[in-house]
DNA sequence: GAGTCAAGTCAATGCTCGTTGACATGAGCG
DNA sequence: CGCTCATGTCAACGAGCATTGACTTGACTC
């Protein structure tokens, strides 16, 4: 953003005349503008900028802002893949995760901040309700599984979704004795929720 | 917002002139414009229609738009109140408030609007460090107490923060089994780290 | 009641934005 | 080569914004 090397570079080395290769590059602009600023900060004239196309090309191949923005949120969104996870190690890999710099994660931080940007925004706020249900809160419902997985789903949700924020505003690693204290309290939060078992008090 | 009662309330029921009072409409219907739609889509226009002035005194009063907002902000944290709280029942009582509708809580999901959509503006983000590590992680730490407070107000700050936005999300009351095994979930979570004793894995 | 000054109003300015349609250009085909 | 049409460029429009300074109005003092 604001890069002079990448206008050199856009301009030094031109796309051939390809509508594919330039609707992509646009798209990938409008990710990285969108995930960064939010919808409402966001001009399509930058995200044109730094795909080095003209913004009458966003409107030709998208067809406006609005419909630019739901094709980049569900581009961001090909299932995050809670299936991959060893559960076995699950809660303490998290909370390690957790723990380090939101850079270290760029992919995950970045479709984070996309999700959070849009759900913040009044403009795309109620574009989010659905996607949210069926990509977010349904995946990890059926993830978890067995008794009472609605609502035990709902907890884990918004414990991972706090932790990503705090992450995302701490912005750097927590180190030592911190550290380890942090990655032990997460990883038992995680962990009991993984359990069927209701919590002890 | 958008209240034609209010409009002609306001045109029907003039303010006497009175300058301490205007400005302090001015201040009550940025608190609220801002906590609703952040602070780049907030128009001063609307401010000062909501609050029955015109534009110009925004300026006069507030030299713009961007002092309008830190004094706002300001305004919206005078303290949370850790302190008031019962520690014997706090785990549950936050509980049942975070599995309740956030209606039924105006003041705080007001508040809480406000900061949180003031943290993912890119305007506005940078000049919340300070104040979150203030009036938000500070007072936690000292309410919370005893060994490894900063790691373990982190772990709670984080997930109060989650909770809330699941709440701001949901829109709704839990309701049935799944409000109980919610409630105890989450009350788990808050008693434990208000424990000094590790976490039980 | 005339004068004064704070309080409130108004219109204009300069800016950025999304959108739009007219125009230029170059690659590929006959 | 010359035609053609997809591809890319450009300038302008209209709307909305914060800001500004000149203007009007009303309450209070003498």
């Amino acid at each position: 953003m604001n890069d002079p090397a990448a206008l050199i570079r856009v301009r030094a080395n031109p796309r051939k005349r390809d509508a594919e290769a330039t609707r992509a590059a646009i798209l990938a602009a409008a990710k990285t503008q969108f995930a960064l600023l939010g919808y409402d900060c966001t001009a399509l004239r930058d995200i044109a900028r730094e795909a080095g196309a003209d913004v009458a090309l966003v409107k030709r191949y998208f067809g406006g802002k609005e419909a630019l923005f739901l094709e980049a949120l569900k581009a961001s969104f090909g299932s995050d893949g809670l299936r991959d996870w060893d559960r076995a190690n699950f809660a303490h890999e998290m909370a390690t995760m957790l723990a380090d710099s939101p850079h270290a994660d760029e992919a995950r931080t970045h479709r984070f901040q996309f999700l959070l940007r849009a759900a913040t925004s009044p403009t795309t706020a109620p574009l989010l309700n659905l996607l949210i249900q069926d990509r977010f809160l349904g995946p990890i419902r059926d993830w978890l599984g067995g008794a009472d997985a609605e609502a035990r789903a709902r907890v884990f949700a918004a414990s991972y979704i706090g932790f990503l924020v705090e992450r995302l505003i701490r912005g750097e690693a927590l180190l030592g004795r911190e550290r380890e204290v942090f990655i032990n309290r997460v990883a038992a939060i995680f962990a009991t929720l993984m359990s069927e078992r209701d919590a002890p008090i």
